[in-house]
DNA sequence: CTCGTCAGATGGTCATGACAATCTGACAGC
DNA sequence: GCTGTCAGATTGTCATGACCATCTGACGAG
């Protein structure tokens, strides 16, 4: 169960700060499995000592860890590697990044993208206002040549330049965070309902079938808000996975 | 925009660590209003020195506030209380603890509460190896006079010793708590789909009317899978509040 | 008037040292 | 044989000191 010396030196002439390098090591002899779960590691002052860092840099490696479900801590006891099973976490990610992820080649139709007055709903989620303008783009997702979900979307035109054939070829998300746009936060609704007849011909369901709905507001690192998105997917062909924490 | 002097004296001699003892004070100016969103803090050192702390104390302070949201620091220019919005973290709760919140009064038939041989899907998803019993429980949960949702769940025997009655008084997650076990993680997925006769009788549905169906994984601290569990909710009665984090 | 440079302010990282709280296991006493 | 106590191990908390990285704004050159 003890542990000898993971082969590491530290490089103090990165830029990347000392714990995390050693974090990022550990991680990956974790990932890696040459450290299997419930790998018992050195104390933190013999580990510091290895690797010739101070206690607080190693305990900080440590922490970043055991925050991340990697590892558990127990005063008195000791630190362990904790089991494997999905220690993914929560995701800020879209749709479409999900999707290029599992290998389904994603492919984006733009239903409409137009400048306008936001409407009440959305100047209220988005804190916008009089007098302020936002995107609203309409987009209809395919997984492969299935229909798989419409979006709606709305960005004040403030905060990023955005153009339409930008946006069938990657997704809103990367579009913003390209624009130096720190996504921080983001508040999702998740319902489900059965599909009108408009939607259930975009979708090639028949009316009635079962339609998951969702909206999200996402705010960035300063709080504000930028982007309102109000969804709805097939439900025979998508569900949200997702990882929570207790905090 | 500046600030003064926080009204605040640490207790040395208190248990409560000294940095969580001013992050909980400061949690409490912000939410209050005292420091409305934009307030920017005086800087660390200045701060630390109006205490009686040293730096990294007060900077732990900070940290805590920051990694909740609540605070946003930037090198070189200062720390500020962010636009309030939802910063509520994302949640490992149940349903009754949530409708319990939201004032709803909630209500549990059990119907039925047996020790089984679990089936391959849940022994799979539990990690549970031959000749291993579960708990299942099938629940029918009220809203007022409404019913909202039927759950399944199931737990290992071995991890806690589980009464009928006691089901119907408080929540599942309550009393796995109560048996000294600590939850910390669960994979979630949410889908939805029509509901099925035998469904739509028992939730006072008509057959084919959108459900939201939820399995879940929760996992304790050292990584061991403690409770499966499969949901189906009405979705013209109940939504999936969630918030997400980049992490 | 515009742009680049530079100094000050502020958070980010790291080292060293010390003591407290908690868990485990061994040992003594009953 | 059982139980309680105590010592050792290990993480948790805190203080002090130092230097680095980044941002802002003022000032001066053009």
């Amino acid at each position: 169960m003890a542990e000898g010396i993971p082969q590491l030196v530290v490089d103090r002439t990165s830029p990347v700060p000392l714990y995390f390098q050693v974090a990022q090591h550990l991680e990956q002899l974790i990932e890696s499995g040459a450290y299997p779960p419930g790998t018992r590691l050195d104390n933190e002052i013999m580990l510091a000592d290895q690797l010739g860092l101070s206690r607080p840099t190693m305990r900080r490696a440590i922490e970043y860890l055991v925050d991340r479900g990697l590892l558990v801590r127990k005063r008195g006891v000791g630190t362990q590697v904790v089991q494997p099973k999905v220690r993914r976490p929560v995701e800020l990610s879209s749709l479409y990044d999900d999707l290029r992820a599992a290998g389904k080649e994603p492919r984006t139709e733009i239903l409409s993208f137009e400048v306008q007055q936001p409407s009440e709903v959305v100047a209220e989620a988005l804190g916008l206002g009089g007098g302020s303008e936002v995107y609203a783009i309409r987009r209809l997702r395919y997984t492969g040549d299935e229909p798989l979900s419409i979006m709606s979307n709305f960005v004040p035109t403030e905060l990023v330049r955005l153009q339409a054939d930008e946006l069938a070829e990657t997704g809103l998300y990367a579009l913003i965070r390209n624009a130096g746009i720190n996504l921080k936060i983001a508040t999702q609704s998740i319902g489900g309902r059965a599909a009108r007849a408009a939607e259930a011909r975009l979708l090639a369901e028949s009316p009635g079938a079962p339609l998951l709905t969702m909206t999200r507001i996402a705010y960035d690192d300063t709080g504000r808000a930028v982007e309102y998105g109000s969804h709805i997917y097939r439900a025979s062909l998508y569900t949200f996975e997702l990882t929570l924490t207790t905090t």
